[in-house]
RNA sequence: GGGGACGUGGCGUAGCUGGUUUAACGCGUCAGACUGUCGAUCUGAAGAUCGCGGGUUCGAAUCCCGUCGUCCCCGCCA
């Protein structure tokens, strides 16, 4: 070993003893004759002393040290003078007065200062990464990380489970994202994708007879990053056998208020609140909401059933709905950031958004003039107006006054600080419907993926026209609006596997080219079974509190996908792909 | 595929309704001073063709067009 101790465990104790420390040069506070020197490493930060009466060679050596140079140190340790101990430091009622320096390695200036205080352009930190990961914050948020996935492991260790490696050259699916494709050099014109999740290998585990399978698993998909959402995420993903939603939720439930207690020491109430789907999108647009507030949508279509206001009335002759929010406090809105909600509504889809200003006791606005009093006083009392709230009502087919309302409620509470950070707010949403509509490919896709079986009391309507009626058993899990976890009951019988796959278009042949594998396995004695995956990377920015999931991913890339570090992507030699006989596209 | 914000010494920013700017400030860096600092302090210095290309103008960091890059959002993400 390079030391005897880390640079975090020097005490009291230890005083009038040697001690051998190695790490990284932190500080300098160089007063002439005194020298200190902060020495860093993984454990802590310990102080120097370089002396020119102790020790006047070391002296001079100490004046070549500069930042970040990597150095081992041998001395004693000693107590620090009365009036000098450094609270704030583990190490502050020591220093060691350095008898022997070597420098293990110099080290170029660093392009940017190891403090969280400083903000540095993610351009920069992820070129230099290797000295963003040295920041307090970043190796705070990477060894929490560690803490979660190992909490995980453990727990699911307890509880049976097995982790079983799955393959990351798998076969294309082209449904759903689109995917990393790798060509094949043994076989010319093939390629395998990269995996967008390991579903298919956890069905066929079950089908195996492991029972219980987890892995800590890479998945992949080409498609736009966000703050969010990154090439290559991390999920921990899981799969029982002979279990229904609630072995499910009551085992993750185990899980998540674990790692939460265990890595922050915050106490989940269990179980977590079940809300159906359909609910959801009642009460708050979306099928993740924040429920660390309220502002939720209201229905005005019964009170203005017989509206004189010739838009509401259309909407609601054509089969629409009128919902509204209240945007609490907002009556004051200027005119200006009031025609911003408006367009941001049109972005959202909406045909435009109607107000109620709630001030000197009563509704008004540049359209009250449609409505009776009446109808105001229900509109105030059903969207509980009071003085300085603006009502924002929104007229359309049922989905997109939803949806319009839902993204209007999250946007005004973030700007108007509605949201309390150290809440968390866990959801299970339920019932979703099995199908989505693609008008534009005129059929129906599945809403979480094929594979999800289907209520068995609407099994029936898989037979019949109204698609959008059939329930899945499945299942998210929603943390503060943000979708932390999914799954479902799977089919586990290839006659219905076919049934499904027939309703999204994909035919016989087809279904059997690309998932024959599944279905076969499924005639052999495949027993029910049901799993979740949780997103890593955003579950544990809910500790971090970070903005982006970058600050929880060590090699994170840009939002063009891009390493800056590395370079990847990157051009490659004619010669590698002649090999994997690929043309050079000009 | 679309919309928006940004790009100024190593880092973070100011300047940007064109002309008192020789492009400013903080941090860092370098040199000197200093025996108890810990965000050390004090003095001084170096360091920027203002992302790149083009245009408008007597004059462009500043206005316009294009382009590249970073970030945010919509689409997309079974």
């Amino acid at each position: 070993m390079l030391r005897t101790h880390t640079c975090g465990e020097l005490n009291k104790k230890n005083i009038g003893k040697e001690a051998t420390l190695a790490g990284w040069v932190h500080k300098r506070r160089d007063h002439g004759e005194l020298i200190f020197i902060d020495v860093r490493d993984a454990y802590g930060i310990t102080q120097l002393v370089f002396d020119p009466k102790e020790n006047r060679s070391m002296h001079e050596k100490a004046h070549e040290l500069k930042s970040e140079y990597v150095i081992q140190v041998k001395g004693v340790v000693r107590e620090r003078p009365a009036g000098t101990v450094n609270k704030k430091l583990p190490t502050g009622e020591i220093e060691v007065l350095a008898g022997a320096l070597d420098i293990l390695n110099p080290s170029l200036t660093p392009p940017f200062e190891l403090d969280d205080a400083l903000t540095v352009s993610d351009e920069a930190r992820l070129k230099y990464r290797y000295i963003d990961l040295r920041r307090p914050n970043m190796q705070k948020n990477i060894r929490l990380r560690h803490k979660v996935n190992s909490f995980m492991r453990s727990f699911l260790e307890k509880n049976n489970f097995v982790e079983v490696e799955t393959p990351i050259l798998t076969r294309s699916t082209p449904e759903g994202a689109r995917d990393y494709l790798v060509p094949s050099r043994l076989n010319p014109g093939k390629f395998y994708a990269l995996p967008q999740s390991p579903q298919l290998f956890k069905q066929i585990l079950m089908v195996s007879g492991l029972d219980r399978y987890f892995q800590i698993v890479r998945c992949f998909r080409d498609e736009d990053l966000r703050k969010d959402r990154q090439p290559e995420f991390t999920q921990l993903d899981l799969e029982m056998s002979f279990v229904t939603e609630d072995d499910i939720f009551e085992l993750s439930e185990g899980l998540i208020s674990g790692v939460f207690k265990a890595v922050s020491g915050i106490d989940i109430p269990t179980p977590f609140t079940r809300l159906k789907y359909a609910e959801a999108m009642e009460r708050f647009g979306t099928d993740k909401p924040d429920g660390r507030f309220g502002m939720e949508l209201t229905d005005l279509s019964g009170i203005l059933k017989n509206t004189k206001f010739n838009i509401f009335k259309k909407t609601l002759e054509k089969g629409g709905t009128i919902r509204a929010i209240n945007a609490k406090g907002y009556s004051k809105l200027s005119r200006s950031a009031l025609d911003a909600l408006i367009a941001k509504s049109k972005d959202y889809g909406a045909g435009g958004l109607a107000y109620l200003k709630c001030e000197k006791g009563k509704l008004s606005s540049n359209i009250d003039k449609f409505f009776e009093a009446g109808e105001l006083d229900s509109i105030k009392e059903k969207a509980k107006a009071e003085e300085g709230d603006l009502i924002l009502i929104v007229a359309d087919k049922k989905a997109i006054a939803l949806g319009v309302l839902g993204s209007l409620r999250l946007e005004i509470a973030k700007e108007s600080n509605l949201i309390d950070e150290n809440k968390v707010n866990l959801f299970w949403i339920t019932d979703f419907p099995l199908f989505k509509r693609n008008d534009e490919e005129n059929r129906w896709d599945s809403e979480h993926h094929p594979f999800t079986a289907c209520k068995e009391e609407d099994a029936k309507l898989l037979d019949g026209k109204d698609l959008g009626r059939v329930r899945a058993r499945s299942y998210d899990l929603v943390i503060n609006g943000q979708e932390i976890a999914s799954g479902s009951i799977r089919i586990h019988r290839r006659d219905l596997q076919e049934k499904i796959f027939k309703i999204i278009g994909l035919d016989k042949e087809e279904a059997n080219r690309r998932f024959g594998f599944l279905m076969d396995a499924f005639q052999y004695g495949a027993p029910p079974h049901a799993g979740i995956a949780f997103g890593l990377d955003r579950f544990t920015t809910i500790f971090t509190k970070s903005v982006s999931i970058r600050d929880v991913i060590a090699f994170p890339k840009t939002q063009k996908a891009v390493c800056p570090m590395t370079g990847a992507p990157s051009d490659v030699d004619d010669k590698q792909l002649k090999e994997l006989h690929i043309k050079k596209s000009k």
